[in-house]
DNA sequence: TGTACATCAGTGAACGCGCGTTCACTGATGTAC
DNA sequence: TGTACATCAGTGAACGCGCGTTCACTGATGTAC
């Protein structure tokens, strides 16, 4: 967020804040945050195991900061999503393509996020849960903007802005498990789902 | 499965395969299974460490046969959902009491499935998924006889039926982790949103 | 610019502890005759 | 029914290991004058 030019010291600590959180998010590709270990994470970097507590007080504190992180990136390719307009097919495509691009740039944030979403760390949790329905929010205020929102309520474009949250996360964490050749199948699974849901928009005040 | 009255020492064996399976239960209520202990286990049952090992590998084949237990309760439950017929509202809201009623009688078997589903064990992660494609599966054969399906492609049906699933994972879990009293309110949500999704299929071949 | 002192990110030794796994065992249950 | 032997679920001691955390430290960077 600062521009300001940091000094050599706090410019190295920065450095070494960011490169536990990069070894960590590596080491969270094949295990849950909850038996992630702050040696595993020191051991991967190159410090001691006690430099560890210069930057966190412990994995789940790290792991709240991977979130803001992780979703941080994610928010700004929400930001991209919502400023195209239109409604057709061809936004649908777009979407499923901004997200498969997502993916491809950020697969460990996409895991983490998708993990730990319902993972066995609270604070976590609760963090993601935090961020996602933040997320719902701009999607829903977008909505209002939109003509095709006339006449619903606050709450239900709260509600279809939660499923296109929660189809998002599972979009792209179905991207991730896709074996290598079988994206194209999850895109159009994808590109299937969200003309389902646009059609239930559509119809949505058709019998009052 | 078997009705056969085993022998003493093959039901005091799976007594205590039985007793293994809930206590872990119970301890991945506040952990993931990739940091689930062994020792942690069998303390909790009351038996030696070693007794593990007559009855798993180790916690994640412990795991994957979580997975069938929890399915299987849950395979039964989803029976009783698609021999009711009809597709109106009233379907919708006994969907919904139905999977709060699920939820509360099995509320650790809900929370190991949305956990471990994308967690950090690959076995359980594949188990999983396979079990609810089956699922998805077999709510699509449902959809297959029904008239509102008439013209819609085998792929399309699977589709739906996938979102259906993955509406009813979703929504088990929000009822898990609705703050007490809330529980109507993610009900509400839960309604709102098969309306949205059966609006949608009402319209799917409305272009051709 | 130079000097003296303060700060603090990262170190490395040490600790007690619980982990997963091995092994030879025990004693109740099961089986053959 | 009784006896002799086989099976095998669960035991308990032992192991080496990596864990999280504490503590006093070092030495480069920052600050006051």
């Amino acid at each position: 967020m600062s521009h300001i030019p940091l000094g050599t010291r706090q410019a190295q600590k920065q450095k070494t804040r960011q490169a536990l959180l990069e070894a960590a998010l590596g080491l969270l590709e094949e295990q849950s945050l909850s038996s992630l270990g702050l040696r595993e994470v020191t051991r991967a970097v190159g410090v001691a195991p006690t430099a560890f507590y210069r930057h966190f007080r412990d994995t789940a504190d790290l792991g709240v900061a991977l979130v803001e992180e992780a979703l941080d990136s994610l928010h700004t390719t929400l930001g991209t999503l919502l400023a195209t307009t239109g409604d057709g097919e061809e936004r649908i495509s777009a979407t499923v393509e901004l997200i498969a691009a997502y993916v491809g740039t950020h697969p460990a944030h996409v895991r983490f996020i998708a993990r730990e979403r319902h993972g066995g760390v609270q604070s976590v949790r609760a963090a993601i849960g935090d961020q996602l329905a933040l997320f719902a929010r701009e999607v829903s205020d977008q909505f209002t903007k939109e003509p095709e929102s006339a006449g619903w309520s606050e709450d239900d474009l709260l509600m279809l802005a939660g499923m296109y949250v929660d189809h998002m996360v599972m979009t792209a964490s179905a991207f991730l498990e896709a074996p290598p050749g079988t994206e194209e199948s999850v895109a159009n699974t994808a590109r299937r789902q969200l003309r389902l849901v646009s059609l239930g928009r559509a119809h949505w005040l058709d019998g009052r």
